[in-house]
DNA sequence: GTAACTGCAAACACTTTGCGAAGCA
DNA sequence: TGCTTCGCAAAGTGTTTGCAGTTAC
């Protein structure tokens, strides 16, 4: 991260589309909404103000078992769901465990600084187009 | 998944290699171990191999939040921790929670079918270095 | 003025895949 | 014999990076 961070117009714009939205998307899903705004943004830019915006805790970087990572604008601690069929990222209602990072009993020496935890499975719409199917 | 696979010289090496092998490793690494023994085998060979062993139950590939996936001969449900300065994965106490697989509370028409859980931080070695270069 | 940032394109890390040859059942 | 698998190389996916020009402060 370099030491003074500046507001430019394009990541103005990447923050006011992460405000709010709360269907976790990925860095390519940023790029889209991003260019129908503002068309001469670069996939790069994108990428490299998601992370900084990471790395400012103002956004969070999800990343999951399959495809690529997703973005939450939630930065509170909590869980979430993939559907392996349509790829879409869900919040889920699991309580966080705080304890886990502590120091995982029976493993002395160990420092975890985070952890994370992800439900894979099938979301209510494509379960139910799984069961039309069969 | 092929309807029926066979057992074929580097099939079998791969699985010997991975069968007591507890450092979970990538699959870069399993190809480096196989080069040893059978120095024509592929890289794709190995890829296709460790995909076909999970897929069969035979191992369990291990997805991470940094870096490429791992692989595992121990196939009982259990959690890892990843240190993020040598990456290496290792295995935690953590009790499995069976349960989160149910309809997790308050998600009604989500089916969890698996969950992963994986602690982030540093390793005791890598602790005690860190300590040390401050 | 100058460090931070941009667009662009190339490079990167990891993984999959198409193909023709080889091997298992 | 016929389907599976192999080695090889190319392609695919998601992401980072070097560079030369631009912008915020």
């Amino acid at each position: 991260m370099p030491q003074n961070t500046r507001s430019t117009q394009q990541r103005r714009l990447i923050m006011e589309l992460m405000e709010g939205n709360y269907s976790h998307p990925t860095a390519d899903e940023v790029y889209e909404l991003a260019r129908a705004k503002e068309p001469r943004i670069s996939r790069g830019t994108v990428y490299r103000n998601l992370n900084l915006l990471s790395d400012e805790n103002k956004i969070r970087r999800l990343s999951m078992p399959i495809g690529p990572d997703h973005f939450d604008c939630n930065t509170d601690n909590h869980y979430h769901f993939l559907c392996h069929a349509c790829f879409h990222v869900f919040d889920t209602n699991i309580k966080y465990k705080e304890s886990l990072n502590a120091d995982p009993a029976g493993m002395p020496g160990f420092k975890t600084e985070w952890h994370r935890l992800i439900l894979v499975g099938l979301c209510p719409e494509c379960a139910a187009k799984e069961k039309k199917g069969t």
